[in-house]
DNA sequence: TATGAATGAGCCTTCATTCAT
DNA sequence: GATGAATGAAGGCTCATTCAT
């Protein structure tokens, strides 16, 4: 309904404009243009309504991601890397201001059990999308390597999305994560 | 001295045991078997407060660091990476949770400039350590490479601190850290 | 009207089950399987909504007594009170515990004059009754022993109807009542 | 402390003026003149507010009933009765508005487990009293007659209290308590 | 008439911070 | 320096009531 969606824009708004810390319930009615009553009509506590941005954000976000890693399915490694990369940051540039808040600034009260959740997903994505290849690969362990990948890739993926303090350039970054990638799990780039 | 001690002690205590959220001032003094006053004496504020544990700890982590990764400066590159990265892993069992929550929770007023502070000064220690070894090196730049590696160690080296919810051995991840490392930087492992 | 019925049980279960703080209009309309817009057509407000709860339980209350006690109006004294204090009890026992909600519960603001009206009318009522048996009577006044009868009656009424922590047995306290007022009004038992 | 005393004496008057309805935090602490963190310094929450006031009122009850009462035990019946009405009644003229508020409008969330536990004191108190007079007492049962008596007097005391809508003399009332007691005790007045 | 989304005043409570002692 | 009572702005949340449909 128009007031949910008000409702969360306006969280995510201060999310990110303000930090979690800014976010309180009557603000956020007031900037949904809503009454207070009403946010509470439709979400019980103001952790639900972080609960909520948060899973609209990573619906977004596994959607994205699904879809676009869909087309690395059927492309040789050398190339599904560099794909599935480019899949990993354009969920990323989905809202990466939000990422960063519900990743890095939630306190520990809001933060849902399906964290986690979202991530052992991915990492069985990863390894059936290796699968075929196994050929190629000279790792040892494919769920090792997956969990190695997601986690590394993540931390990754960030870095072109800010600007550095020592100018590297952010385009380099992006190419370079397919190298690690790759050297990693062929031993060549 | 003594109370600046106990308040930073008792500061630390409630941020792992329950959160930043939980911290409040009072709480804090009377942890610290201290008056509100005093506390006040010696912080001007929370956020000081948050600060101040903050700085300890990332001095105690670049001191560890430091010391232990001069060790690898005399080493054969593939014995080096090794030894660096558990330099890393011991700054990091200094106080895990403290760390966690330092990175995971602290909202943004509290976040203080010297967070990337502290990064670029690891990627420039890290370049220096790698120089010696640039026959070796199949990277093209080693600035861009030590952005990468301080990112990639960093994320990695947590997952051996919590319980993997598929059951991946911690000490197979702990070697694959350096197998990832050195192929990236030599192609080989 | 069916609706209104069902406003006026839902109020009076609510007010039994939880207490009269618990008791709020939405709760009510959505225990009576009506919407609150309906509620409000029927009753200004939530004041109202009490009021009409004990007046039809006022009402139910004095019907049963006033039924009742027609039958003491043919007996001698001495059967005549203990049918009396029968009527009595079994009006209470058409629903003591909203008896107990209103009596004891109700805020100032809901209460409503009649309640002494009520009891003014009692009064009448059981000096009416008394009338016949002058010649038996010791009391000096009348309608002050009506006062006094019908404020005691009404105290050691409710006695029986809940768990003695001594254990005094509730039938003893019921036959005791008789007791009492044959021995004020009569001087013997 | 001085505070303390400032918040109970601004709940009892609220309670009294108002009633319990209007009882809030904020309006005791106005009138109390102190802040609401003040009010929170001392008491954890509303609960403790009322909690408080009513354990007040019910040790300054007790104390003027057991004083008074004593004068009692070395009186004949006759005259220790009255003795014994008057204490209640003083008891309940300490503060008879609060007293009333007290026993009929507390919600049941803040209503104690001690209501019961006071009134059990009493009855056995009363029992002790009349344990010496057993010669000029026709009840059957002591203990059950102290719990009729104690409830009898209980409802009857209040009535001279307020304005009688029948115009009964108030000190007439108070006379034939004595007389009811006495004569349910002794079988005369 | 019935509905129920929407309203918003107001209540309970927390906690960073001050300041008189 | 140390103390801790006191402050009060601010935030989470409830619920009686309204009104457009």
């Amino acid at each position: 309904m128009a007031t949910v969606q008000a409702i969360l824009d306006a969280t995510a708004h201060i999310l990110v404009s303000d930090g979690c810390e800014a976010l309180n319930t009557n603000r956020v009615a007031e900037r949904a243009g809503v009454s207070i009553g009403s946010l509470y009509q439709y979400f019980p506590n103001k952790g639900a309504l972080i609960g909520a941005v948060r899973q609209r954000h990573a619906d977004q976000t596994r959607e994205e991601l699904i879809t676009l890693s869909a087309q690395a399915a059927h492309l040789p490694l050398k190339q599904a890397v560099p794909c599935l990369i480019d899949a990993v940051m354009a969920a990323h540039r989905i809202d990466p201001q939000l990422h960063q808040v519900l990743e890095r600034e939630v306190p520990r009260q809001f933060q849902s059990w399906d964290v986690t959740e979202g991530e052992v997903e991915l990492r069985q994505l990863l390894q059936a999308l290796l699968q075929p290849h196994q050929d190629q690969l000279i790792v040892s362990d494919l769920a090792l390597a997956s969990l190695m990948l997601v986690r590394m890739v993540d931390a990754l993926v960030h870095v072109p999305l800010i600007q550095d303090p020592l100018g590297i350039d952010p385009k380099a970054v992006e190419q370079e994560i397919s190298t690690v990638v790759l050297r990693y799990l062929t031993g060549q780039a």
